[in-house]
DNA sequence: ATACTTATGTCCATATTATGAACACAAACA
DNA sequence: TGTTTGTGTTCATAATATGGACATAAGTAT
């Protein structure tokens, strides 16, 4: 055969993995030729012997992953690849999900709002309404903040369950990034406590000097917990009482998703 | 093993397809799993030995459709699959979103009404709602039709803006479909200007003979223009004053699409 | 209408591989 | 510390995927 079908990675071939390597390249390559999607043009692209193409074609015609025009003869992805596209992708869009009430939760404190989801051993921010204050976050979309010193990063793991937790406490890198930065770990698995205590997590100026920030766990539909959500405050702009407030409003927001 | 892989059409098991067939299904299963599509969860769920199921997992992990959280072992759907999925519903959710007018339209109108999508230098069929009357439309979804001699064509194609609508005109192939097919580029231009002016694409017999079809340009939420619809007519049932019903019903149906 | 070319589709001997019981090792738990 | 559970791999062999050869259908040129 022309072009043999091997694993994409370089890491050899495994057994058992030659046909389904076919199958998934069939998936890849259809859409791209569109109406040369037949028959002959399939084999023109891959070089593979018709029985080989037909047999493949077939099984995946039969499962619905494949669909074929009983006029010209070419294939389209088939329901069954479209139907399971559509789930996967509607729970992709935690964030396009959250976003209004990310915006709500922004105009109402007139402060900063985060959403970070875990990466590794991280969060990382994946989206950011800024305050219209003058005195503004240096954060950003895309980057990686610490799980122990943020309250994104608190708000997360007080969520999990204990033996998830436990996973991310044994591995977290317990660097101090403030000099209020909690490091030891029996007393950062109290303050998770306290955290689900009081249903939601407190930055007090333990990832950066002035400011203060407010976390909440943020769950996926089905339930599973996805990331949270911060409110920062610059210290200078905090009273007694705002606290309370920010997390009402984001409590409010956040139950309001459903 | 407890669960045969077999195709799930009643045709009898096809040669080569096994392995594909369970690659499909764990594709189908994992997003159902969520949280629990660890090694052992789908284990329990398919029944499947070990070694069959590292197999395979393996196999659709190093081809990119799967990938798996390294701390809790879970698998989830791949970069490779969503990158296919997006691409496959891009063009899908425009028929969806243009389906319910397609179907008043056709109500009103009482013929054939197409939706199409430009393909390389052709437009496509994504969608079609067939005219009640005995004497119907030879087309078909998936089927590509020339820009030049058709109103979904000519519609897109006045539609553009300059520069991307020359690039066309310079590759289009101006072979004659009909007699009356407008093969000079200047000419075609003009018709251009006029179908711009008048509001609405003509197909004249352009295409095929004794059929004439109206086109309007369909454009995305954003504004950019992604076909084009069209409502054919069989000369015979054609006459004055039809033009004019049917772009009016048309317009008014695209126009509440938003 | 006929001959030729091209495209579609299948058969089946055999080369190749997918299978899965058995095994090894790691992690969790009592 | 011992037991249970979970992760991961080996490899003899049963099972199947392969693809050259063949059959048939459709399209095209004469």
């Amino acid at each position: 055969m022309k072009e043999k079908a091997v694993p994409s990675s370089a890491q050899g071939p495994v057994q058992g993995s030659a046909a389904v390597v076919k199958g998934l390249q069939l998936l890849q390559i259809i859409p791209e030729l569109g109406e040369a999607a037949t028959v002959k043009g399939i084999q023109q692209h891959l070089g593979w012997p018709r029985p080989t193409l037909y047999r493949l074609l077939n099984t995946l015609e039969r499962e619905g992953f494949l669909e074929r025009n009983p006029l010209g003869g070419e294939y389209v992805l088939g329901r069954q690849f479209i139907h399971l596209a559509r789930r996967s992708l509607r729970a992709g869009s935690l964030q396009e999900r959250v976003r209004g009430a990310l915006r709500r939760i922004g105009c109402e404190t007139g402060e900063t709002v985060h959403l970070g989801v875990p990466s590794g051993m991280h969060m990382t921010y994946i989206d950011k309404v800024e305050s219209a204050e003058t005195v503004r976050m240096a954060s950003y979309i895309g980057m990686a903040v610490p799980m122990h010193s943020t309250s994104v990063g608190k708000a997360y793991l007080a969520a999990l369950d204990e033996s998830e937790r436990e996973r991310y406490l044994e591995q977290l890198d317990w660097e101090p990034v403030t000099a209020r930065t909690i490091v030891d770990a029996a007393r950062f698995r109290r303050e998770l406590r306290e955290t689900r205590r009081r249903g939601y997590a407190i930055d007090d100026e333990e990832n950066e000097a002035g400011i203060i920030c407010f976390g909440l766990a943020v769950t996926e539909v089905d339930g599973r917990v996805a990331g949270a959500i911060s409110v920062s405050v610059p210290r200078y702009r905090f009273d007694d009482g705002k606290a309370e407030r920010i997390v009402a409003i984001a409590r409010a927001e956040l139950d309001s998703l459903g």
